[in-house]
DNA sequence: ATAAACAAGTTTGTAATACAAACCGGTTTG
DNA sequence: CAAACCGGTTTGTATTACAAACTTGTTTAT
């Protein structure tokens, strides 16, 4: 128990390994569209969709949607949010992780 | 993708946060009973078994089931596999999240 | 013109989970 | 001897992550 449990609580919604991927590109861009996180990340359309889904639903991603030309993109970007459990998160793991 | 898919590729084993808490104590004593892990890491009775069933299959776990007195005591040790597998996990980790 | 291929995503189907709650075989207590 | 307790295990359920199928629109070929 005692500072063990922080562990047992960290944020599912970035531990997930597509997500923090995505979090943590989306933290380092102001902006990424589509198709950048899906060469980026390697991850299929498909999973990448649901991924972004959920985190807009969770309010850590703002999802725009445009045109470049007549095609569609979809740009990205991570919240205010997103950026600070992105943020604990990190200090949770690495001070877990420190010894 | 480059060098980020590894974070895609994590031991999912070892990833769930219990697990994680699990093998962590594990890597530092050389064997704790239920009881010991059940108190250290807060977690149910039930929970705490399926994830150490969990860890035995995987093969990161021994467990050896005794009597302390007339009441059944269940040792468990981390194995080779487990450590290393642990060590790797948290070197992946770290060398992510650093930048 | 219209069919076939392509682009950029979304939705759906399924199998694998994580957790809680119920259960179980023995032991001690009232 | 019944009830409570110990030390776990099994079961039930709701959530998921991923792959595969689908969709809406655009471009290319015929």
């Amino acid at each position: 128990m005692k500072d063990n449990q922080p562990i047992l609580e960290v944020d599912r919604i970035i531990h997930e390994p597509a997500r923090l991927l995505i979090m943590t590109i989306l933290s380092m861009a102001e902006k990424a569209d589509f198709l950048f996180l899906l060469t980026e990340t390697g991850l299929t359309r498909g999973n990448l969709s649901t991924h972004l889904s959920k985190l807009e639903d969770t309010g850590y991603v703002e999802i725009e949607k445009t045109y470049r030309g007549k095609i569609p993109q979809t740009l990205c970007a991570i919240t205010p949010a997103g950026l600070e459990a992105f943020e604990k998160y990190r200090k949770q793991i690495n001070k877990f992780l420190k010894r």
